[in-house]
DNA sequence: TAGATTGTTAATCGATTAACAATC
DNA sequence: TAGATTGTTAATCGATTAACAATC
């Protein structure tokens, strides 16, 4: 089992790869990512040593050979369905949101329990939660976003699961109770924000001293 | 130098403490904090006894006192300014998310150069960009989050820093160029949302085989 | 007391980094 | 060739986990 850490970095190095292939680029060494990454060249070799990607010993590696094996391994051919709970602002701000499309992956409709959010946003229909289960099987979806507030994410969740998504991206600051055969990644924003606080207010303090 | 990781941790048992607390919870064994959080009770001690916090052999911590030890670290005092440049679907959505002030942290500005944003949201004054700098020196403020497009990002952050600025949570998805005196959270929702789905296919791939 | 719980020290594990060999 | 670069193996580092002692 590879780690989340390590395939991050193969997406990170892909999307750098795509930007530098559209600038012309055919040949790349491992220090040119690593400028593009936050990652040491030794790391990117090791990276692509450990994925089964050779370079050459003087030219580095081939851009288009790179991004090929790279789609060979993240799986980067079919168009990616998700679905998403909550249409508040944060819900709506990932509908409008562009990077995802860019990246093939489709938002194919929002659930919420407020009638007055029924309708469309974008292209995207926002429909009554009870109609999820019957959209997730009929379109074969396995992946969800939860946008709802706390109180509501569990439940939100346990309809998910319940319904055949096998992979969440929550974004309620709670612990969502859960079985080992579900993926689920946690975006807690406050959290964050708290944490990039603390170093920064510890930085000031300790400014001149060892830490 | 603590790790990020470990700051998170104390930041997760301390939202659970004031959870607890406010249930009318006097004490509290690792065991349940472990429960509430995606942590096991052996590393709630094993933190607790870094950050030099002592239990009772017999009863568990006592939750205020864990609370103010923690508030200790962390440094939980005054209420956290920060700033916020780029007013869009993703900034609104930040300066409406209520989960910031229940933290103690208040957007105190939000910066764009659409003329047409300029006014207030929620009750966040937006204002021209030309008065970051201003706005950041004279109310002394040290973090900023980046809601630009990609294209902007880095101009944005150079502003911010050349302003005083000392801590950056970037939704950018670029690597900002920066010294090391600087902390930067990075936010990558495609990414995160990519990653989720790579572990959901495999997972898919490899149903009922060993990984 | 017995059982539950803390808390420390040592072992393990995984990931990163260093060293260096290989070769274009 | 000499220099730049890859790529592997070993060393290091940090964080987590295990074992077990302490004690309320």
């Amino acid at each position: 089992m590879v780690s989340k850490k390590y395939i991050i970095r193969l997406c990170r190095y892909r999307n750098v790869l795509y930007r530098l292939k559209s600038m012309g680029f055919m040949r790349v060494v491992s220090n040119n990512l690593a400028d593009a990454t936050d990652v040491t060249a030794l790391q990117v070799r090791k990276d692509f040593s450990l994925a089964g990607i050779t370079g050459n010993k003087k030219g580095g590696y081939r851009v288009d050979e790179l991004i090929e094996k790279l789609n060979q391994i993240l799986g980067k051919n079919e168009i990616q369905k998700v679905i998403l709970v909550g249409v508040g602002k944060i819900g709506i701000a990932l509908m409008y949101y562009k990077g995802f499309e860019e990246e093939g992956i489709k938002i194919e409709a929002a659930f919420d329990i407020d009638p007055q959010k029924y309708g469309k946003q974008k292209d995207i229909p926002v429909l009554p939660l009870e109609r999820l289960r019957d959209f997730v099987k009929t379109n074969n979806i396995k992946t969800g976003i939860i946008t709802v507030p706390d109180m509501a994410a569990q439940q939100v969740f346990n309809l998910m699961i319940s319904s055949g998504i096998k992979g969440v991206l929550n974004f309620a600051p709670i612990k969502l109770r859960s079985t080992p055969d579900i993926v689920i990644n946690n975006v807690n924003l406050v959290m964050e924000l708290e944490n990039l606080i603390y170093f920064v207010n510890t930085g000031e303090r300790n400014k001149g001293e060892i830490l």
